[in-house]
DNA sequence: AGTGGCATGTAAGGCGTTACATGATTTC
DNA sequence: GAAATCATGTAACGCCTTACATGCCACT
């Protein structure tokens, strides 16, 4: 339900192919909402036949068709409702390394260590990428496009989310490998 | 996958059935992994299937049949493998919180706000949960098997885990609760 | 000569949620 | 008298991933 909401809110800024909607959820929202390019195109015919979008094909030379989506007087519609609805119940996390972290009391010491050390690299990338690059198309979009202060500070706010998580996931990682490094 | 995993490591514990794997998870695992009752029941005819591990019925007077499963060697082998390799990529997160403030520019400060605050509760709540109920369930597991010392420890950090990320939630809600009231 | 970008899709299969169905016992 | 607990399952549906399929252009 929600990646339908996501397309509707991206459509929102202009109108962009599958293609392009990938792109600009993996620089944006990949922090907290990711999609294979293959669900984005399938999504998207679903919301077209709901009439929330529509569509239209551009030919272009040396390179494939391209199909444009713009979101519906209906789609808006349905996008500030989603949005005027407050969230009263706290999402479901899965985490795969905090999954295997909890069953390996049957695996020795340097296992579950290197375990733990190779995640630390990952999220630490990961936080400086935020912290940085991110950070960057951020800054870019709103040099670009000054009318749009207010969403800059909104998607600013949750970049700052993902280099706040991967702070903690780091801290939480350095006093993991401390404990088990202390085990006999 | 990983859910078929999970099933295996509790049932390294002891034999038990689909229900009381339900409310084991509910209090051990929720925090980073999470099963609907219908779907553990589905995932463990297919483990069984595969002879991973295997069950039996116990009869009950004035209560249901029990249907008990405990783990195969060839369950343990499985298992064992899946802990020993080392998680190379990271896991990918969704927020439905996040993907709404994302696109919340075309709502008012107040509806924000209102959405912003409920979620600050709920989620401090759900931390003095981990700082409280959830460490003394742990507490109470290792008293009565002392010998699981390891496996408690391993517990203890992914309970950890649920505390710092709540802190860290709550903190960067009021950042950003602060950030949204200075909009003009 | 090979890789990566541009561009769109389908199909199969697995994972997950919601709803439905049953029924006795215990607790409030 | 109502609700929760114990206990197991099926069915429908939706979401998501992986694999397959095509083909030109630009760059190294």
């Amino acid at each position: 339900m929600s990646l339908q909401h996501a397309l509707l809110g991206i459509l929102t800024y202009q109108p962009m192919t599958g293609y392009e909607i990938k792109q600009f959820m993996d620089v944006s929202t990949a922090n907290f909402w990711h999609a294979k390019q293959s669900q984005i195109y399938v999504t998207l015919k679903k919301l077209e036949k709901q009439g929330l979008i529509a569509s239209h094909v551009e030919a272009q030379e040396g390179r494939p068709d391209r199909r444009v989506y713009e979101i519906t007087p209906a789609g808006r519609a349905e996008l500030d409702n989603w949005l005027a609805q407050p969230l009263t119940v706290l999402d479901n996390h899965k985490d795969t390394l905090l999954l295997k972290l909890f069953f390996s009391a049957r695996m020795d010491k340097e296992t579950i260590l290197t375990q733990l050390r190779i995640q630390r690299d990952l999220h630490q990338r990961q936080q400086s990428l935020y912290a940085t690059e991110t950070k960057a198309v951020i800054d870019r979009f709103v040099a670009a496009m000054p009318d749009m202060q207010r969403d800059a500070l909104l998607w600013d706010a949750t970049r700052r989310f993902g280099v706040l998580f991967e702070e903690m996931y780091v801290r939480w990682l350095d006093e993991t490998i401390e404990r088990v490094e202390a085990l006999s």
